[in-house]
DNA sequence: ATAGTAACTTGCATCATGATAGTTACTCGT
DNA sequence: ACGAGTAACTATCATGATGCAAGTTACTAT
C-alpha cells in the first residue's frame, strides 16, 4: 500500500508534512540551514544512501525549497540552495531541535545554540507576533480560514476548545 | 533493509524526529493538543488505519509523550493524556502550522490560529528567551555541548558558520 | 434478547526504503 | 599523457513497514 499522501488534507501542518516528504528531508534542511549546500557535503555528513539523497533534494527542489544552482559547467556539478520557502523552515528546526535537547537525553547534550555575536547560549520561545503574549496551547484555537468547507467546520467543532469563554 | 534509526545521533532535532516515530504520531499529537484523548476520537479525525493508530500511540506512550489511563473498567478503555514532554512539543507544531500556511496554498487557507480570548489572528514569533531578539539562522550557530565527542567537533568544524564573527 | 458501538488485534498483499555496487565525467599529480 | 582520485549520481534487489479488510471482545441501549 502506498503511503497516505497528506497532500489533500485540509490541515496546514498535515500539507507541510507532506511537502518536506520525510525523515531525512528534515536533516537535509538542518544542514543546509547550518550552511552545507553540495551533494557530497550532505552525504558525508548524514550517512544518507546515495541515491536517497538524490531522491529528497529532488523533492525538495520539487516543492521549492531548494533552487538547484549549476556552479560548474563540464562536468556539470549542481549546489543546492535554499529558498526562501526553504530558509523559512528554520523555525521548525529550532522547535524541534529545542524539544530534542530538553527532552529526550538521560546523556549530557552534545550541541547547543549559541549567539553568533556573543556566544552565549541561546534557547528559542514562541510568542505572538503582534501582542508578544507567550504561545501556549490553552491560548490558541483553531478557527476556520476563507477557504473552510463543511469538513473543516466539523472537524473544528470536533476538537474540544481548551478554552471555553471564546466560542468560534 | 530496515529505516536508518536516528536515536544513535549526536544532534538532538534528529533524536527528536525518532522520538516521535513519523508522520502520523505528529498529526496525532496536534489533535492531542486540540483536546483529543480517545482512540476512536483520533481515529475518527485522521483517517488513520486502526492497526498503525495502536501502533503510534504505543510508540507515543512509549516514548513519554502520552500516559495511557485507563477511564472506564471492564471494558477496559483507555484514553491517552499528553505528559509535560507531549504538551512541550507544541511550538514544533505551531512552527510547523505557519510555515504551512505561508508557503503551501495557492489554494486559499482552510484554518487559522486564533486567540482563544479574543478571536484575534496569531502569528506565532521565535525569539531569544533570555535576550528578546528575533530568531535568525544568521546570528545562530552550533557549538559543541558538554558531551561532545570528536564527532560532533568534527561536524561542527564542517558546518560553515553563517557570521564568521565568532569562532566556536 | 438483539443490535450497535468502542477499542482494538490479526493477516496479508504490496509498495517504498535503503545498502551495495556500478557508471560517467571530469581533475590532478607526475 | 597516463593513472588515480573524486563528484554526483543511477541501478539492483531483498527486506520490512504500511494500510486495508476482517475478526474479536466486551460492553451499552432498547
Amino acid at each position: 500500500m502506498q503511503r497516505t499522501s497528506f497532500s489533500t488534507f485540509k490541515c496546514p501542518a498535515a500539507r507541510a508534512l507532506e511537502s518536506v516528504g520525510d525523515w531525512w528531508s528534515i536533516l537535509i534542511l538542518r544542514d543546509a540551514l547550518q550552511g552545507l549546500s553540495r551533494f557530497d557535503e550532505f552525504q558525508r555528513n548524514l550517512g544518507v544512501a546515495p541515491n536517497i539523497l538524490t531522491r529528497r533534494l529532488k523533492h525538495l527542489t520539487d516543492e521549492g525549497l531548494f533552487e538547484r544552482r549549476l556552479y560548474h559547467e563540464r562536468p556539470p556539478r549542481y549546489e543546492y540552495v535554499l529558498t526562501d520557502k526553504g530558509r523559512d523552515f528554520f523555525p521548525v528546526l529550532m522547535a524541534l531541535f529545542t524539544w530534542g535537547n530538553r527532552h529526550l537525553p538521560p546523556e549530557q547534550v552534545a550541541m547547543r545554540l549559541a549567539d553568533a555575536n556573543t556566544g552565549e547560549d541561546r534557547d528559542p520561545l514562541l510568542i505572538d507576533r503582534v501582542t508578544g503574549r507567550t504561545f501556549q496551547p490553552e491560548d490558541t484555537i483553531l478557527v476556520p480560514g476563507p477557504a473552510a468547507d463543511d469538513t473543516v467546520h466539523e472537524r473544528i467543532a470536533e476538537m474540544k476548545a481548551w478554552f471555553l469563554g471564546f466560542d468560534a
